[in-house]
DNA sequence: TATGAATGAGGCTTCATTCAT
DNA sequence: TATGAATGAAGCCTCATTCAT
């Protein structure tokens, strides 16, 4: 049924993913890498033609992949409020359950080393955010401010909830953590 | 008037911080530290054993600038509320006012590469943030939960909001931004 | 017909050789090494991880290399005495045959660089001489001492005959050397 | 009663000695000579102007030292073989009383790192062994044979021995290897 | 005499990338 | 498609030596 070649690209794929999050994208040669994934040196750049490529498909597939979960059953939610908790539990859902593509986002958000493309393109896939604020605003139930500073405040917030979400010990604990901070966020963007 | 032996140290530091900002800890050789600090390579290494050593040291001493930045001015306000409104605008002129530095943080702190031991004691000068939010429980202002996951919204948000702030065109938009920001997080925090 | 590959390994070898004995390990740079090996400088490092490793299997090589050439022939030789002259022989022509090899070996047991497991596994090669005196005390031709006396000794003095040998200007003049001093050598050992 | 000056000098050298038998000459950097030896990187420049002169002056002076050694009582003995006999004992009892310096002596020897102008200087402080050979053989006690490969042959074996005793468990343990090997030597020597 | 900050050439090694097979 | 030996530029760091004080 599979592709034997695809395969070899995902195990690219898979091992990098790992590897950059444990090492750092500068801490991981290419050669470990090829190693680790089982093909020869020679196989990595048949799939990608440097590492830099390497290291952004791997952000445009995290990207794509938090944007699917976090949409997630959102079009059952009715108000604005109970659609952004929805995607608040989804970010954190995910963020947990993945941690490394957490990791790796982060590192690669904040290194100079890789091509900015990628980096504007993902922007992209979180424009319903953004939509759904601005719909907040019009019905009156959300701030009347800057959509876009909203938007910058929730993503930022969030980024720290899933890291102290991350953290807890027990499921339960989990959960309470996360209630508290989507009453955090809300209550700071509620008209 | 200067010490002449602390000066070339500074100058690495001072061209170290400008360099990693610009083109990240592993886009900067210290070959290229030394020469743009008009020293010579060994000299580089007589101050600071290694390259990671000169990152922490950058480090430590960042971290500390912003510290005392944040507190500044702070005892003048009586309120919890005002003292969260007073911090939050000094981390946000410092901010702005010096974007490297805080480049430079980000970059350090999603960096695999270095030595956590800086990373944890730089933590321990923002303890007094943590007083303050329990302060605000004991006093009922802000909302009675655990008081490092509300420093941790708290913080992310900030971050966010200085990114925001920074991105301004004009002062008088700048100021609006920062308003509106420290807003949405009283507001977050509030009981 | 040749294996390209190993043909790189054993330039290297070849080359590093040569150009330890004549300028000594720490005047020899790997850089050096690999350019009149006619190689790039990560080929060297391809084959050997490090400096080191490649003096190490320099020495082994030779090791081998000595033991194979002082037992040539000795099983056609009967008594004890002259088992050891045609080992004394065999030293004295592989030792002036090869000149670069002794002057190795001599540099490699004074320096302190290098990593004694080599050092003691090269011993064992050479085990074959003590049973040989064995044989001789229990012969009675040899003196009933510690064996391992006599052979430090017989190695010893070994050393200098090939030392004094390889200096005689001609093939009659060493061959009067050696004989005198492999009398010396049997005189101090016989019983 | 000392001059401070040459204290420091004298203080180099002590631990220049020490730190290269222990780590070699090329392990051994000359500001780790210098902040062992409490003196400033400089002084050790100001007594001498190389490493290599370092090195030289540590050579001859042990070279000297063991000469004078090696000759102690020798005018006490009558016969050829006596006075040999004295003249290892004296060897074998400094070398295992200093086995530093014999081991600086041979790292000397063996280093291409050094000139050699002081190694052949050093030779001339054995001509009296030679001298003695010479009588021996005039006797007819000696073998009659180059003076010059009896020496060589006496004294690459005396090293053999110094090495063998020095690894003594006890004080009459060593006298018994020193004494059959004297024998050994002597038995060699003689006609 | 003595200091130690400063120098910079040079060493070892890494690693992204290529290419003949 | 896949391999892995081969490349060589470039990086970090060492260390003998100098010189102003």
């Amino acid at each position: 049924m599979r592709d034997p070649a695809t395969d070899k690209q995902e195990a690219i794929l898979r091992t990098a993913l790992t590897l950059f999050t444990e090492r750092g994208f500068f801490g991981t040669p290419t050669s470990l890498i090829s190693k680790e994934a089982g093909v020869a040196t020679g196989t990595l750049f048949f799939y990608f033609r440097t590492k830099e490529e390497l290291i952004d498909t791997l952000y445009r597939r995290i990207k794509e992949d938090a944007a699917a979960a976090m949409c997630r059953g959102i079009e059952k939610e009715k108000s604005v409020k109970a659609k952004l908790y929805r995607i608040g539990l989804n970010a954190v859902a995910w963020g947990t359950e993945h941690p490394e593509k957490i990791k790796f986002m982060e590192q690669f958000a904040h290194s100079q080393f890789v091509s900015t493309t990628a980096q504007e393109e993902g922007m992209s896939r979180f424009l319903f955010l953004m939509d759904l604020i601005r719909e907040g605003i019009l019905q009156g139930t959300v701030k009347d401010l800057d959509p876009e500073l909203l938007v910058s405040l929730m993503a930022s917030s969030m980024s720290g909830l899933i890291a102290k979400a991350s953290s807890a010990a027990t499921p339960s604990e989990r959960e309470m953590i996360v209630a508290q901070g989507l009453d955090f966020i809300w209550d700071g963007l509620k008209a």
